[in-house]
Formats: C-alpha cells, sequence, structure tokens
DNA sequence: TCAATCCGTATC
DNA sequence: ATACGGATTGAC
C-alpha cells in the first residue's frame, strides 16, 4: 500500500477532497489510516488527515512524498471517518472542518503516558456473551450488577428496549421521562446493558452538572474504569486522555458534552442523547451540527441503538416516532398518575387577567399558597426565574400583545427605562409605538418584576432560608427541608425527597417570543422543574403563571409532551419549517449571497425566502426543501460555495442547514 | 522578439 | 492560500 489518502486541513470547499501521497519508506509500517499526517500541499506545509492505505493512485501527475508522520496514534477510526464525512455531507460542509472538531487537538506529552492508570487486559473480566469478532481479544466487561432496573420498568416498551440491549440488537427510542425519574440512572442501565451485550456506547448530555450526573451514575453501576467523560471543560490535555482512553480501545463507554459526539467507540451499539431540546447541543462551529443529528447519523451507519431522552419531547424526536424510525417509550396512565404532582395553571385568577406583568409582581394566591402548604410540611419550593442577562421582552400594559417591530415584526426590547424600544431583529428604533390589537400606547417590559416576586417570597417567609442556583453559581442538590430555592432554568437543583411545591415565574418566554420554538422552549423549562416536585400523593404541588388555555400549559397539566410535539410538528407541517423540510440559511452581504445562490444548481422544488436583515450590513436568505431534497440541497449549496473559493471571492458567505436560531 | 505582468486554475 | 502556466502587453 504505497499510497495514502490524505485529506488536507484547509477551509476551503473545493478543496473538499482526498488527495495522495507517496508513503516515506520510514514510516511505511506506522503512517496507517487514522494518523495525524504533515504534507506539502501547494507549496506550503499543511496538516493532514491519513484516512486509507491504498495500492495506487487515479491521479495522473506526479505525487509528492507525506512530509511527516506527525504521530503514530490512530486518532481517527473508520466509522468516525464515515460518520464524519456524512456529517459534513449533510451540513454541506467541509470534511476537515467535522474532523476538527471530532478529534481534539493533540497534546504530545499525554500521548506518551500510558492512557489509564489500569491496562484494558488487566480489566478485561469475562464477558458473558462478548459476541466478538475474530482475532480481538480484549473482552468486554460484565458491569457490576446494579440494583433494579434504573426505572425502566415504569413504562410499558422499557424493560423490552433494555433486553434489546443486551441482546446486541439495535433498538431505537424516543423516551419521555417521568417527573421524579432519575435519568442518570436509567441512562447508566441502558449503557450496561449495551455493555453486557459486548458493545460500546456514547452518551451525550447538555451541560457539567447533568455530565457530572450520569458519570456518577456509571461509576455507580459499571466500576471504575470502564467509562470516560469527555467534555471540552476538561482543558486540553485530560480531554486528548480521555479521547485517547477511547481510541485505544481501552474504555467501551464515553460519556460527554457534545464534545463527545464523536468519540470513537469499538463495537459501537448505543448512541444516546439526554435532553436534545437544549441549545447547548447545538454546535456553534462550522458546519454546525447538532448533537442529536450526529448521534441518530451515526446509529444509521454503524447499526447502533438510539435513545433520544428528555422530560420534554422535541419536534424532531416527535417526527423519529411519527415515521416510525424509533419507537416510543412513555409511561401508562396509572404510572403517571402515581408519579406527577399537581400543577394549576393562574391564569383564571382575576387579578392576572388584565396584566401578566402585575401577574409576576405580585404572586398569586394560588402560588402563595402552594408555597406556604410546603414549608408547612418541611419540603423545599422551588422558584423558577428568568434568566439575568436577558434583554427583557415587552408586551402592551392594557392588552398584553407582544410588541413587535412595526417593519420586520421582530421582537421590541427595551434597552433602558426612557429610551425608545428597538427591535431586536432590524435593529430600528420605535418612537411612537401603538399596539395594533388595542391601540394601546404604554409598553412595560415583562420580565421585570419575576426577580423582585423571589425577593418578596423570600421576605414573606422570614425563617426559610434562601438558596439560589444560576449562572454564577450552579448547585447540583438542595437538602430536604424546608427551603426557597430560586433558580434560572436549566440550573434547578435536585431536591433530595423533592419538591413540595414548584413556582415557574418565567413565563414571559412563552408570551413574548415569537419564535416558532418558543412553545416548545417554554414546556421543556417546565418541565425539566415540574419534574423535581413529589408526586400530588405526597403532596407535591406545581404552579404555572400563565393561561391554561395555552397548548404548552395543556402539556405540562398532563404531563404530555408528546401530544404538544405532535401538534408543533403539525404547525410545522403547515408552515414549512423543520424538522417537516428541511432548511438551509445563507448569511453574507448581500451581493456575496446573491452570488452564491445564483452559483447553486438548487432542486428544482426548492424555495427561496428572504432576505431578511442580519445585522452588520449582512442579510441572509433561507432554502427551503422536501425532506427528499436534503441531500441534494446541501450538495447544491457545498458545490456552489466551492466555485465561490475556487475563484477567490472576496466576501465570505455562512452556509447553515437547519440553523438553529430561525424564525 | 523577449521580458514583465495579469489572470485563471490546480493544489497529490 | 500559493504556485504555475498561458495569454497579454509593451519596449526594443
Amino acid at each position: 500500500m504505497p499510497v495514502a489518502r490524505v485529506c488536507v486541513d484547509v477551509p476551503l470547499a473545493h478543496l473538499d477532497r482526498p488527495f495522495d501521497y507517496l508513503v516515506p519508506a520510514e514510516v511505511e509500517e506506522t503512517a496507517l489510516p487514522g494518523t495525524r499526517v504533515r504534507v506539502r500541499f501547494a507549496g506550503q506545509l499543511v496538516d493532514g488527515w491519513l484516512l486509507d492505505r491504498v495500492d495506487s493512485s487515479g491521479h495522473d501527475g506526479k505525487l509528492a512524498f507525506l512530509e511527516r508522520l506527525v504521530s503514530p496514534e490512530r486518532v481517527l477510526t473508520a466509522e468516525v471517518a464515515r460518520l464524519a464525512r456524512a456529517v459534513a455531507d449533510r451540513y454541506a460542509g467541509n470534511l476537515a472542518d467535522v474532523l476538527r472538531l471530532a478529534v481534539p487537538p493533540r497534546h504530545a506529552r499525554t500521548e506518551q503516558t500510558p492512557t489509564p492508570a489500569t491496562p484494558s487486559r488487566d480489566l478485561a473480566v469475562v464477558a458473558s456473551r462478548t459476541g466478538a469478532e475474530g482475532g480481538d481479544d480484549r473482552k468486554i466487561a460484565e458491569p457490576v450488577a446494579g440494583e433494579g432496573d434504573g426505572g425502566w420498568g415504569d413504562y410499558p416498551t422499557g424493560p423490552g428496549f433494555l433486553r434489546a440491549l443486551a441482546d446486541g440488537r439495535s433498538p431505537r427510542a424516543v423516551w419521555s421521562a417521568l417527573p421524579g425519574t432519575d435519568w442518570a440512572a436509567a441512562y447508566a442501565h441502558a449503557i450496561a446493558a449495551t455493555v453486557a451485550g459486548g458493545r460500546g456506547a456514547v452518551a451525550v448530555v447538555a451541560d457539567a452538572r447533568d455530565l457530572d450526573r450520569l458519570d456518577t451514575a456509571l461509576s455507580t453501576l459499571l466500576g471504575p474504569g470502564r467509562h470516560v467523560a469527555l467534555s471540552a471543560a476538561l482543558g486540553p490535555a485530560r480531554r486528548y486522555r480521555a479521547f485517547l482512553a477511547a481510541s485505544r480501545g481501552q474504555v467501551s463507554v464515553v460519556v460527554g458534552t457534545r464534545a463527545a459526539m464523536f468519540a470513537p467507540v469499538d463495537r459501537l451499539g448505543l448512541v444516546a442523547i439526554w435532553d436534545d431540546g437544549d441549545d447547548l447541543h447545538a454546535e456553534p462551529r462550522a458546519p454546525y451540527p447538532h448533537a442529536r443529528e450526529v448521534l441518530l447519523t451515526r446509529a444509521q451507519l454503524a447499526d447502533a441503538a438510539a435513545l433520544v431522552g428528555g422530560y420534554a419531547r422535541t419536534g424532531e424526536a416527535q417526527q423519529l416516532a411519527e415515521t416510525g424510525w424509533a419507537r416510543q417509550i412513555v409511561a401508562d396512565r396509572a404510572a403517571l398518575r402515581a408519579r406527577t404532582p399537581q400543577v394549576r395553571p393562574t391564569g383564571d385568577d382575576p387579578q392576572l387577567a388584565r396584566d401578566p406583568a402585575a401577574a409576576t409582581a405580585r404572586l398569586p394566591s394560588l402560588a402563595w399558597d402552594a408555597a406556604r402548604a410546603a414549608l408547612k410540611a418541611d419540603a423545599p419550593v422551588l422558584v423558577q426565574v428568568p434568566r439575568r442577562g436577558y434583554l427583557p421582552a415587552v408586551a402592551c400594559v392594557d392588552c398584553r400583545t407582544p410588541a413587535r417591530c412595526a417593519h420586520c415584526a421582530g421582537p421590541l426590547a427595551l434597552r433602558s427605562a426612557n429610551a425608545p424600544p428597538a427591535c431586536r431583529w432590524c435593529g430600528r428604533v420605535t418612537a411612537a409605538y401603538a399596539c395594533p390589537n388595542c391601540g394601546g400606547r404604554r409598553l412595560r417590559a415583562a420580565v421585570v418584576g419575576a426577580r423582585r416576586t423571589a425577593e418578596e417570597l423570600g421576605r414573606a417567609f422570614p425563617d426559610t432560608p434562601v438558596r439560589t442556583s444560576g449562572r454564577d453559581e450552579v448547585l447540583a442538590v438542595v437538602p430536604g427541608g424546608a427551603a426557597l430555592v430560586v433558580a434560572t432554568p436549566g440550573a434547578e437543583p435536585v431536591a433530595d425527597g423533592g419538591y413540595g411545591a414548584v413556582l415557574l415565574l418565567d413565563t414571559w418566554a412563552l408570551l413574548t417570543r415569537s419564535d416558532l420554538r418558543a412553545g416548545e422552549e417554554a414546556l421543556r423549562r417546565w418541565m425539566a422543574a415540574a419534574a423535581l416536585a413529589r408526586p400530588a400523593a405526597a403532596g407535591g404541588r406545581v404552579v404555572v403563571v400563565a393561561d391554561g388555555g395555552l397548548a404548552p400549559v395543556q402539556a405540562l397539566l398532563r404531563w404530555d409532551s408528546g401530544w404538544f410535539a405532535g401538534r408543533e410538528l403539525a404547525d410545522r407541517r403547515e408552515l414549512g419549517f423543520p424538522p417537516a423540510v428541511r432548511m438551509a440559511s445563507v448569511t453574507g452581504v448581500p451581493e456575496a449571497v446573491a452570488d452564491l445562490l445564483a452559483a447553486a444548481r438548487l432542486p428544482d422544488a426548492a424555495v427561496v425566502l428572504g432576505p431578511v436583515p442580519a445585522g452588520d450590513g449582512q442579510e441572509r436568505m433561507l432554502v427551503r426543501v422536501a425532506r427528499s431534497g436534503a441531500a441534494a440541497l446541501a450538495r447544491a449549496l457545498h458545490e456552489a460555495a466551492g466555485l465561490r473559493s475556487a475563484r477567490k471571492a472576496a466576501q465570505p458567505v455562512r452556509i447553515q442547514v437547519d440553523p438553529h436560531d430561525l424564525f
């Protein structure tokens, strides 16, 4: 195999294909597929990935030699290389860009030290069913027997899912978790079942706190040394070390934040994602892949099982269930009744019918009652308040209609008390606002008051300790006694024994945000907090400061995010929004955007929408196709980007497939 | 006729 | 990006 096929690390779309090099004799044995190399390319030295060794090249000209083998470490497995190509294709991006996301930067010192304290052979306890295919003498350890089944027995299809994993099959599931679920234990059991069946697993969570929980649950169930936790927060050395433990096959389970979605795992049997609606699962670097999509692609390519779980269900997860790609794991009515807290909206509270801002400033009596009752029972009370730093959205004082920009219908924001409101999309200032609904001229920030409410609550119960959990300091757990716990969405601590009451004051997001995910996102936040409450039978109550007639509030009352996601998906089908269709956005200065779209040979059925202003003198156009045209759309956009980069177009354009911040 | 320069295209 | 080849231009 004298020829090496190399992916050169250059960011140009028209160079997104392998180049062939000759392998110098001295690295003949070590320059193997998956290693990093340096090559001379167009006169300069660049980094590259050795993708493959082949007999001969189809290239007509003469081949150059590899300049240097950076390291014999094989950091790119065949499975991950194939995945990366598929992800690049899906997102109209370059393979090199995806590989930069998939393989952490090299840390030479770390590479030279042996990875885990215990090498794999000592770790290899006997596996009952290894399913090992010839020649591999590494054995995957049987998990330490855990108690119970991680809660899967609460769902009719749960035990079957676990059994299928243990049997080496590849079930695909969308799981709607019940309140009070120890999801980390459930994931750990699914992973352990996969390991017991002789295969490995990759699980991705949104943030460090969720990762801690899953890491701990796995350590308990699998014992030490069987898995690694991988996240960018570890820093370069420890991150690379965890990565190497996986790529060297010393662990067969990798859990982590989205940095782990490409982690190399031998004989992959399961990919899992928890809370796929969290924004953090969207990668902010080109080509902007989403962890859920990467993992599902991976399951498809590697014929692995897939688990998409959360308290709330996304439109995308609903799509998986509706198309039959995945099966649902949902509780039956009896389990639901036994586990859910009592949920009440305050919408029918007469104090609040007129003015939602006043409703948050003056806590409805229902919320007071719930808090008082919980504290009396020596149980903690969780108060979910909006995150600080959000621009307050504004609404009409008289009729609560959200204020929108007359020019582009974007949401208005107040930047200071006396300045007129400005649009958050196009930046135009609205001098004299008149409500299109009632003609009212007064505006009020819809958020102001919620934080104050939390403070008021603290004063109202003077002997009760108040804890806060937010951006600056996130608490993982709080003890069981009477206390007020004020938390921003995503930072809610788990309470020992569950909360007696949960008050959801963060409803302005739903009431004032215009984007298509607003309802889904509100429900996701509410369910995440409400899931920490005790069941109704144990006195658990949830009060949501919102109108009970709204669909997301209904879904919360019935603890049925599947129903809500079904409605959402139907709406998006109607409106032609993802995931019902495939959408791509093209952003840049107007000439560049027009230039790219003119060069793109879009599928016949493509619909081009826009432009909308995108700030900085840039604009954004959207291209929509049916899902059947998704691959063709991505190919057309990538090709067009290639034409532009080949002719050295000065003005850059950004192409995003399924952009996260749409609508 | 030849060198300097421009432009387009390939980069292994 | 940078290198190179072919075309073009301009001076002798």
